[in-house]
DNA sequence: CGCGGCATTGACGCTACTCAAACTAGGTGG
DNA sequence: CCACCTAGTTTGAGTAGCGTCAATGCCGCG
């Protein structure tokens, strides 16, 4: 569904950017955060340059040691660059990818949906993120959930087994790659114990902790503490396992207490210390 | 912590069998099965034959190609045959582990607990299982959960490195790590779901169908459609998220409506198609 | 100006929790 | 054989947390 080229690795930009849909707004970014003069790492609708050497997300990507090493290498095996619209859903569960893809610009959400509307988003994915990690893991099997961009993105894109072999091509890389897969392992069993055995705050601020945590590892947080949020509270509630209205007054909440501000697509936690106590807590 | 003897391998008996308590009964098994004259597989405090080419369940485990090619080559890896009374907590979530046990009888929980008292299981273990397949996967880190024994049980247990050694020796082998693998890591991300999304019924009808199914697999179903199921209303309260009152009121519906039954640790599913529809509509 | 996508709010109801008491079956000791 | 104990199940009454449904508001956009 990539619509890669079979030839030979891309060296120079291609020369139309392949697209899963026209940008409506390529330059679609937080314009608070340009009013504020932010410096924001990356911007939606930015493209990865022509070098990994130049990429500012390399090295919080599963190809880190090789961007440090030979980045060359990675350049060399990359098949495309893609751009997705926002709200597109572009890899399906159930099945094979032939493609992996590392998250340049954007953010996007894996989910598992029912028939009858029920949604669950099993996480969020930001810059840097590998699209999917199982299929890296396990190339044989269809993927666990579909993936939809929650605003436009842009990716990288490798063959599945010119990728698991770089992510297998040295000790470093496999350390690297045994990271990542431990990492979201552990991720997953926090996950089951936060929907198990905690209330709708205690959920809501264990995800916003997490994702700031994320954000900072990538540079993604403002001076000003603030981080990039671009996820409708829809999306929250079925990350969640709430409703969207009850993520509202859940919000509203946190907000009333002055422990979290949020305008426009951005977070700010004011008041950390007390949002870990509830994390912990709730 | 599992008192493993450095030197050889186990090719006889140790004289005293390791045991992480004594066991109070070891021919505690269910009486119900032995009144009905049903074939019970594998009873509680049954401990593995001395060579892998007996083991009923060993072609239910990590280790099938080999055991089915050259079971003497488990067998010389095997370091020590350990028996964990019932309700003691045997791996700690933290650790990291220096062997890895397959369980050869009895039943395990995984799970996670917070100081205070908050516990979400996050799997069962049935005779088969690998204890735990993160290490397998993962050794340099520490597990994720941990692992309490639920009736007596015993267990072949090795060496990390011998059994990743052996896990990755042929090509059959990987394949059968990596389904292993990846059938748990699907297994979460329905666990993940289950609890966003499903009532206190969908997700009780989902975790029968589920231990009914594994427990199928590996022939510990008997003739009558029953299978055993020595899991307190607790221990289902902590893998929903529910509490023990309200796990009681949701198996008395199910019970009423006469689609299960459940007597002295033994669940028979009479209306599957109804039950299965439970599962996925609610 | 009207429209579409979200956020917010209110009224109301159900699902699941809390706390506590009663009950059951086995196991134990006299 | 009975009295008692323990672990687990069952039940009731009251309640809180979260869901449902629908209306309203807000804002950027065409």
């Amino acid at each position: 569904m990539f619509c890669a080229r079979p030839g030979q690795p891309l060296l120079s930009y291609p020369s139309r950017l392949h697209s899963l849909a026209p940008a409506r707004n390529a330059a679609h970014t937080c314009w608070l955060a340009g009013l504020l003069g932010m410096r924001i790492a990356i911007e939606y609708g930015q493209i990865p340059p022509l070098s990994c050497n130049e990429c500012t997300i390399a090295r919080h990507t599963i190809c880190r040691p090789t961007t440090e090493d030979a980045p060359q290498d990675v350049c060399a095996l990359r098949r495309d660059i893609i751009t997705v619209a926002a709200g597109r859903t572009f890899l399906h569960n159930g099945e094979v990818p032939k493609n992996i893809s590392i998250l340049y610009s954007g953010w996007a959400v894996g989910y598992r949906q029912l028939r009858d509307g029920r949604r669950q988003i099993i996480s969020f994915f930001l810059p840097g993120d590998t699209l999917v990690l199982e299929a890296l893991c396990f190339p044989e099997y269809s993927i666990p959930y579909s993936v939809k961009a929650l605003t436009e993105i842009s990716t990288c894109t490798f063959k599945v087994y010119d990728i698991i072999a770089l992510a297998h091509s040295t000790v470093a890389q496999r350390r690297e790659l045994s990271r990542a897969r431990h990492r979201y392992m552990t991720y997953l069993h926090e996950r089951l114990f936060d929907l198990g055995r905690r209330s709708a705050l205690g959920r809501l601020a264990q995800l916003l902790l997490e994702i700031r945590h994320r954000s900072d590892e990538r540079d993604l947080v403002a001076a000003d503490g603030s981080f990039n949020f671009p996820v409708r509270q829809e999306h929250l509630a079925d990350a969640l396992g709430l409703t969207t209205a009850y993520v509202n007054r859940t919000i509203a909440q946190l907000r009333r207490d002055g422990i979290i501000s949020i305008m426009q697509d951005r977070v700010t936690i004011n008041d950390e210390a007390e949002l870990r106590r509830i994390a912990e807590e709730e």
